[in-house]
DNA sequence: AGATGTGAAAGTTTTCACAGCC
DNA sequence: GGCTGTGAAAACTTTCACATCT
């Protein structure tokens, strides 16, 4: 078994976004010139990306749009509905609730934990704003596949530390602050000043301000 | 000069903020080794990416922890105010706009747009939320260098276009959908979906759930 | 003809390992 | 002894190009 590439599964599901667009507008078949088309893919990408898991097109016709979508759907493991724990309920975690996107991936917000009283004991749709100090009561009576971090920067760490110990097994963290590895616990960080910095450094370059350090 | 890759600007980003901790923990001096172990990172990971900027290091010593974080900076561009122009004032504009790293990274919102009328009008802290059709006169007085796309996935493409139209130069778009490329525009994507999806595909490869597709 | 699937080649990034300096 | 800086090797990812099938 080949070691699949983490841009592979960013891609495929890129491919079924774009798949849906597709569906929805009545296109039965599909090249992958075609869905090389939006992003920065070429269709040669397209091709080895899903050659790793099986022979979904047809030589000559391209991929069934369908079918190709059921196929991701697998690969991905959307199918199997996902329980999300979101702790925080700030700005930040408001708008991750409302992210309608992930209802259509079987990722489902079952549970919501806080820190600030005024907010606990409140409901978002009907999901209860419970305490913070809830947290092991909540892992064990619910099947939390995954932790979304969505505190502040200043209280991740620790909050993180409370959740591994507790017994989650997967975090997507959002506070701008590197998590320690743990065994057997997988972290996703998503860190938004990085692509901000990212963002100034490809303007800086862009525009050409001169440089005082040497770039060779 | 060497092509600069994006995980390197990314892990630079990373360092930085790893030594701005140090520098308040009163640390003098720091390894490559110890910038390494938070996260995914080698000692020669870090060195490497160093490297293709300068000597900043001491052999036998390290690195000075206030010179080496002084000299990311430069290579980042942070020293340099960068105005961003947030469109959407959402959950998610609220949840960036109150996120606290950016004032440290010179990244300022300087401006605000939003279509629903209730919004427009009110201010956060000093910034005036504008009608949305006010765009080409933002874009025309303020000098944005990057435009922040916070608005729902059905909204966006149009709303893109009409950034890159008026002079845009630079996006960051919060919206599941992958925009179209237009010469000298760089758009950023955070797919907040892909993280999800690249999650559930990675439990799921963790738990050994039997797989119908054949991986090889 | 048209488009996939895929080995092999090219390109990129990471790791190794060690000379060189503190 | 400790640690950087860096060529060279290894690992990984992307692109090429073409045999293969409809």
């Amino acid at each position: 078994m080949v070691k699949i590439s983490e841009s592979t599964i960013g891609r495929l599901s890129h491919y079924y976004r774009f798949l849906e667009e597709m569906e929805e507008n009545g296109i039965i078949n599909i090249s992958s010139k075609k869905l090389a088309e939006r992003g920065n893919i070429t269709p040669a990408k397209v091709r080895k990306d899903l050659s790793y898991f099986g022979n979904f097109g047809r030589r000559g016709l391209g991929y069934n749009v369908i079918d190709l979508k059921k196929s991701i759907i697998q690969i991905l493991g959307i199918t199997e509905r996902c329980n999300l724990l979101l702790v925080g309920a700030g700005n930040l975690g408001a708008a991750l609730f409302s992210f309608r996107e992930f209802k259509k991936a079987s990722l489902h917000i079952v549970a919501i934990l806080e820190k600030n009283p005024a907010k606990i004991g409140r409901y978002w749709e009907d999901v209860l704003i419970r305490d913070i100090r809830d947290l092991q009561e909540v892992i064990d009576t619910m099947k939390i596949d995954i932790a979304v971090l969505a505190v502040p920067v200043k209280s991740a760490f620790l909050v993180s530390e409370q959740l591994i110990l507790a017994g989650v097994k997967t975090i997507l963290n959002f506070a701008p602050i590197k998590l320690p590895h743990h065994e057997g616990v997988i972290i996703r960080d998503v860190n938004l000043t990085i692509e901000f910095e990212s963002l100034t450094y490809l303007l800086r370059k862009q525009s050409n301000i001169p440089r005082k350090q040497k770039f060779y």
